[in-house]
DNA sequence: TCTATATAGCACTAATCTAGTACCGATTTC
DNA sequence: GAAATCGGTACTAGATTAGTGCTATATAGA
């Protein structure tokens, strides 16, 4: 299955409860405990998040995390672009390797791999840190709907 | 990165070629010589998408494999879903994990992965076979095309 | 019927990646 | 100066992926 990386899906947890904390700092160990999540990692991840320019980060005794942008100007694109590089789906698409994949001359694929990160992409950056932080939307979602009649989002504009 | 396996990878690849050959059924090895793959993966391959019912198989001599359906009717969804199972983007989001996330309690987010889930199926299920299978587009690709426009591919663009 | 060809299914191994930990240095508050 | 907290790097164990090998079964044709 397509899967993001559990530090991604903490990272999210960990956005979206500074989102709800309203610019006020908040350390790792805070936030550990109420996620419940293993401090170490948490304390990684947010580091990455700092690095990448979503949080700001204060040092020092009274320190920790706050959000650097509004919860409506971060998407979950950035969070896991941030955490896990750049969301290409298949190695070739990566950077670096454009030309120099040793199957290109047989893979007329090669050129419909950036539509479909593009697709990725569009979805996850369709979905902001506000929708997430809100509480649950209680609709129920439908799995498979065959390609119509989906409830708006940046995926109902697929390629 | 989001990332498929180079099992999905190499399955689409083969998928084209099968498109191409329109409906004449081809052998595992053929296949393998054609794309350059190694042919025991090739062959994994082609029982996993064949046990989906996106191939049929003919057993024996002169037998191979054949699209199942034309196509236009195959999406890389179908594809990537035969190879990695269902497209679950977290752990708590597969089937069989409703209620029994350990974290659940104290996660706000655990409604909202359906939604990215459903974004991503709709985004892959958006493309067809069928437009894979044509030769590469050759048109840049936009990148933002609801925001803003930038020609590069997703890949160039580290988020 | 025999043989060559080809898929079906399962089991196995090596390499890579992920998850999580540990340590030490730098910075800030009190 | 002490305590709290972030910053950076390195490390380990476990899980996953990539790829291989073997045996059984089905089919076409001589």
């Amino acid at each position: 299955m397509i899967r993001i990386t559990r530090e991604a899906d903490y990272g999210i947890l960990l956005m979206t409860y500074l989102a709800q904390a309203e610019s006020q700092a908040l350390s790792a160990a805070a936030l550990a405990q109420q996620r419940h999540l293993p401090l170490p990692m948490v304390s990684k991840i947010l580091k990455t998040l700092a690095r990448a320019g979503l949080l700001t980060s204060q040092r020092g005794a009274l320190g920790g995390y706050s959000l650097a942008r509004p919860p409506a100007a971060i998407s979950a694109a950035d969070i896991i672009g941030a955490l896990e590089g750049p969301i290409a789906i298949t190695e070739c698409s990566e950077e670096g390797h454009d030309g120099c994949c040793s199957r290109q001359a047989y893979c007329e694929v090669s050129g419909h791999w950036p539509r479909i990160n593009q697709a990725i992409f569009n979805a996850l950056q369709g979905i902001s840190l506000l929708e997430m932080s809100r509480p649950d939307p209680l609709q129920p979602v439908q799995f498979h709907p065959l390609r119509q009649t989906v409830t708006a989002n940046a995926a109902d504009h697929p390629i």
